[in-house]
RNA sequence: UCCUUCUUAGCUCAGUUGGUUAGAGCAUCUGACUGUUAAUCAGAGGGUCCUAGGUUCGAGCCCUAGAGAAGGAGCCA
């Protein structure tokens, strides 16, 4: 008799006259049924128990969300909500699990009770479908570069370098900070701190990844990034992953071809790999949406929107034909718009990016050329001398969920640029390198990797796909 | 950080114009029933109305401050 998990045993259509399977208790009714699940899918196996012939101390313990250790026979199910079920021979409890104090019962949970109980969480089927899909997708990441000849680059975490200019930083320090060293002019004296010099957790990899892109060629990282931004939504982490691939001797256009395989790539995995997890969430979010009043109702349920992501190309357009399109838009001559579209030049605002991808093109939308004194300074310059090689791709519901640029592979223009900002050369002589020996053309971009699972899933909050939320004011766990 | 809203039983929420003993469903417990699918039926227990002040004869409800949460904005991924 070998422990099989729920998984291997409802694939059975067989009879196996002895298996033995150990999980957590969701539901015992009639003092008869357990649904038993063990994390390995959505679906629960029901176990029976001839409860004449078990002691009665022993079912009590049977309660939701106990360990419990079951051998029997799977046979035919008698009844009618499933194809197999365990025949009960033997149970143990392992874990006892005090019903009065056990915070998951079997009903409907907020999603701000369960992120308040994100230990727990987990044990239900919505948290656990998505944290099965998030590992499947972080494997799909892994094997689509993988299958393309990209080498994984693991980016350092802690950073010297405060030039990156991706936003607010996490100091890393082992100064006591009650007591720290201070030099001559009264400011905090690096030089005494483990490093030498003043540290940060990282805010992207990028700019060491091109180190890699410029000599391995294709590379990507995968790995967590922080920003210390005072922001609280439903698309901002303090701690987040990201994946960042860079490749030399592409160009942007090439980057947008990257970008749009990669996207259908992974998306394709999850829909070819967690039907049950898809079709949960699926039918879990279109219950949702029956409350809704109408004219909020998304036109397409979850599954259709994956589908229509991998079936359908992304509609390309120049941030300079958006300008057009958003300025001669019903919303914008309205005046519905809070910041209305006049000149070319300012950023687009989240209600245009919705406009465009929601109502206007209606399937996933590429931005490219976008004016260079909103974009970072290390974007290509465009021969027009007022636009870089950046692009955004941009989903619905979620917003910008791809950045990425050709870099400026031209010294010169390169220097001009970071001087024009004032960043210090000296900081980062390394990356300047990468244009003084052997420079070429090259590219990538930077996926948000929650923002992925948040569309994969349907989830609408982004402290709702990764396991443990940093967000400001909370670092429970 | 800004704007808006919210905080009442273990959970999800009602709570009228400021008025006597604060309610429901689910969960829990007790009993009944036993091939159930969010099992069903009967009964019981369970409250610092977020915190601290204030107004009032009287505050869950009004005012002030604080804490926490959600949504939106900005920033971005």
């Amino acid at each position: 008799m070998t422990l099989k998990t729920v998984s291997e045993l409802l694939s059975e259509d067989i009879i196996i006259p002895d298996v033995e399977i150990k999980g957590w208790v969701r539901t015992f009714r009639a003092n008869r049924f357990i649904a038993l699940n063990d994390g390995s899918t959505i679906n629960n196996i029901q176990c029976v128990v001839d409860f004449e012939n078990f002691d009665e101390a022993l079912l009590k313990r049977i309660t939701t969300g106990a360990a419990i250790h079951v051998k029997g026979k799977l046979i035919e199910s008698q009844g009618k909500g499933q194809k197999v079920e365990i025949q009960v021979d033997e149970l143990y409890i392992l874990g006892d699990s005090d019903p009065e104090t056990y915070p998951i019962q079997p009903k409907k949970h907020s999603f701000e009770f369960l992120r308040e109980n994100a230990h727990l969480r987990t044990r239900t089927n919505t948290f656990s479908a998505v944290m099965r899909l998030r590992s499947a997708l972080s494997f799909a990441i892994h094997k689509y570069f993988n299958d393309n000849g990209f080498y994984y680059m693991h980016a350092p975490i802690i950073t010297g370098s405060d030039a990156e200019g991706a936003g607010e930083m996490f100091q890393v320090t082992n100064l006591d900070i009650k007591n720290s060293p201070v030099d001559d002019s009264g400011n905090i004296d690096y030089s005494q701190d483990f490093f030498g010099k003043e540290t940060n957790l990282t805010v992207s990899g990028q700019l060491e990844a091109e180190t890699y892109a410029m000599s391995l060629g294709k590379v990507y990282t995968f790995g967590p990034t922080f920003r210390a931004e005072n922001s609280n939504t439903s698309r901002h982490l303090a701690e987040f992953w990201m994946i960042e691939p860079e490749v030399a001797f592409m160009d942007l256009a090439g980057n947008m071809d990257l970008a749009e395989d990669f996207m259908k790539s992974v998306i394709k995995y999850v829909l070819d790999n967690n039907r049950e997890d898809l079709e949960f969430l699926d039918q879990r979010l279109q219950n949702e949406e029956k409350t809704k009043p109408q004219a909020e109702r998304s036109p397409m349920n979850l599954i259709e929107k994956l589908n229509f992501v991998t079936d359908n190309n992304f509609k390309r357009v120049s941030y300079t034909e958006a300008i057009d399109i958003l300025r001669n838009s019903k919303p914008n001559k309205k005046k519905k718009f809070k910041y209305p579209i006049n000149e070319w030049g300012t950023d687009l605002q989240s209600e245009h990016e919705r406009f465009l991808v929601e109502k206007h093109f209606k399937c996933p939308v590429i931005l490219f050329d976008y004016p260079a004194n909103i974009k970072a300074f290390y974007m290509r310059l465009n021969e027009d001398g007022k636009t870089v090689r950046a692009m955004d791709i941009l989903f619905p519901g979620i917003g910008e969920i791809v950045g990425g640029a050709q870099r400026e592979e031209r010294l010169d223009v390169l220097k001009e640029k970071m001087a024009a900002i004032n960043i210090p050369e000296e900081e980062l002589w390394w990356y300047l390198d990468l244009r003084k020996f052997g420079t070429a053309v090259h590219s990538g971009f930077g996926l948000g990797f929650e923002r992925l699972v948040m569309f994969a899933t349907g989830m609408s909050n982004i402290r709702d796909v990764i396991p443990y939320p940093r967000t400001p004011q909370n670092a429970e766990f």
